[in-house]
DNA sequence: CTAAAGTATGGAGTATGCTCCAACGTCAAC
DNA sequence: GTTGACGTTGGAGCATACTCCATACTTTAG
């Protein structure tokens, strides 16, 4: 597909699609004749995954990482295995401090309705 | 204590908890006859939670708001009750999502060490 | 053939979150 | 009273992640 059937299906801009491209996030992009890009089915996904996983902090250089390993099956599955256990390890430890945020919020929520329960009436 | 203290205590730079101030995340920061900066004890657990929720990739913008609201018992307690709950359903689906991803990870973990052990040896 | 729509490139501009620096005021010690 | 550590401000500069633009080429429709 072009670029224009990417940003629709993506909701991402081809100025931000190019971007991602430039900085190795998508790989496989090909060329036509006349120079167009040509975007594999695949692309949607991709992209999608970059979107969701940069909405939950990472970096465009950590998504890089995590993208290049998915692909190393071809490349090294040792080396690529590894990749995801570390990942997987700092993500589990997001989850962790997320936890406790969540729970320190329902602890101060609890607090302010008490309080406004005291002193509203 | 003054900014020296609180830089040495927080390991936070002078310029980050100035930059802080002005963006309205540090409140009670008094000044002394020649114009320092006085902060209070409470400052180091304020700058420390700001870095925590900063490395969980929340926006200074959105720490702002959490913090204004964890200090609105003394101005609307039904309000900030809100603003947390609010707040902690965001957090929650945040951790929905990076379990999501967690186990992704795994699963691409665990097909690339089947694939080293097949094609390894 | 021409106009309009689509695409490409390079480079400038923007927002966020710092980081550094120059110029200057304050204070304790010598 | 001067040196040196510590503090102040305003503004410039930087990295990340876009976003916009001018200019130019290609393709499609009329």
């Amino acid at each position: 597909m072009r670029i224009s059937e990417l940003e629709r299906r993506t909701g991402v801009s081809r100025d931000t699609l190019r971007y991602y491209e430039k900085q190795g996030l998508l790989r496989e992009v090909g060329r036509s004749g006349n120079n167009y890009r040509e975007y594999p089915e695949q692309a949607v996904d991709r992209v999608s995954m970059v979107r969701q996983l940069k909405g939950l902090g990472f970096s465009l250089t950590e998504i890089r990482e995590l993208l290049d390993a998915l692909r190393s099956d071809r490349i090294n599955c040792r080396e690529g295995a590894a990749v995801m256990a570390r990942k997987r390890a700092g993500v589990e430890a997001r989850i962790r401090e997320l936890q406790a945020v969540s729970a320190l919020l329902e602890q101060q929520q609890a607090r302010l309705e008490a309080s406004a329960r005291a002193h509203g009436l």
